[in-house]
DNA sequence: GGGAATGTAAAACGATCGTTTTACATTGCA
DNA sequence: TGCAATGTAAAACGATCGTTTTACATTCCC
């Protein structure tokens, strides 16, 4: 395992437990094993660590909703809260984090979203067999709604949100 | 306006728009118009500043949640996010800035988590004649889902789980 | 009329921030 | 054999962090 990716991967590990600001790069060089010289002629700067890491993150998530039903875009989702846990949006909270002021972050979370919006519309379509704006909105709220209740209600939340798109897509088809 | 109330109102503000870790103390002197002095007189310390923004944001939001149907504690978030805007929910991005280590944080987020379930546990309950725990759950998600996709969604995000939920409950009273 | 109480302005506290630099060791390739 | 690349360890950079302190002004009440 190369250094970039080591560092990456502790970056995303430390920002995401215990957030952005709160993780200084003393913590960052200690967790990554290696120095900060090291560090910064692979991250650059500490926001575009980040950038480095949402693009990364983003690829990974998006792998997993790779699907052609609506049923298991949240399927999905109870996979990834098994093993990733329930944090909330790293997007969402790095962008909060940083009120929208650092470019690099803003822009990878703009890319992130628009990217899963689009996912989202085309499986409601795959699924239901044509267009439907106004679903794919409903399921896309389920979906977020599940990441962001699942840190304070557990997996419980998840399973409902399937359920509940359930529901949605079977109303929508008759 | 006693000074307790400027700094508390400065406070959520700045936290609110730009993120607890990223306000330092400096600008939120300038900001409440007062000496660093008088500040932590009335604060006691950053984290207990937060702890009670957080406890008075949960007057002011659930104050609005006094409702008898779930269609009105929707209508009651659309009103929300048309006067504060849309930057998620500051409980949980309270919590994740400070990686649930600030115990007057955590617990402040907790608690208004907890009286939120409860209450739109008793407004589904009120709304259906009965109670109905799995629904309360799918109605917790879309709204969660509204407060986060309206970020980058806008106002529609609300409305699509405004509908979704109406779909809910109809289908949950024949 | 004299002391609490409450406020301001500003300097100072040590710690930590993100980042760069200095000095040196190790490796791999021409 | 020798140089370029890549790494470490550690000190130093100025800035800013949250918080306390010093010194002084104002107000209110007994």
């Amino acid at each position: 395992m190369d250094m970039t990716s080591k560092l990456t991967a502790a970056a995303e590990r430390l920002f995401d437990r215990h957030g952005y600001m709160a993780t200084g790069m003393d913590r960052l060089t200690q967790a990554a094993g290696m120095s900060s010289r090291t560090l910064y002629k692979h991250a650059g700067s500490k926001a575009e660590l980040m950038a480095r890491v949402l693009t990364e993150r983003d690829r990974r998530f998006m792998a997993r909703l790779e699907v052609r039903t609506v049923d298991a875009l949240f399927a999905a989702l109870e996979d990834w809260v098994r093993v990733e846990g329930a944090r909330g949006c790293l997007f969402l909270r790095s962008r909060a984090e940083t009120g929208g002021d650092t470019p690099e972050i803003a822009e990878a979370v703009a890319a992130h979203k628009t990217a899963f919006h689009q996912r989202v519309t085309e499986v409601v379509s795959a699924d239901l067999g044509h267009d439907d704006p106004g679903l794919a909105e409903q399921v896309l709220v389920l979906f977020e709604g599940a990441t962001h209740a699942a840190v304070y209600r557990g997996a419980e939340a998840v399973s409902a949100a399937r359920a509940a798109a359930g529901i949605l897509m079977e109303r929508a088809r008759t």
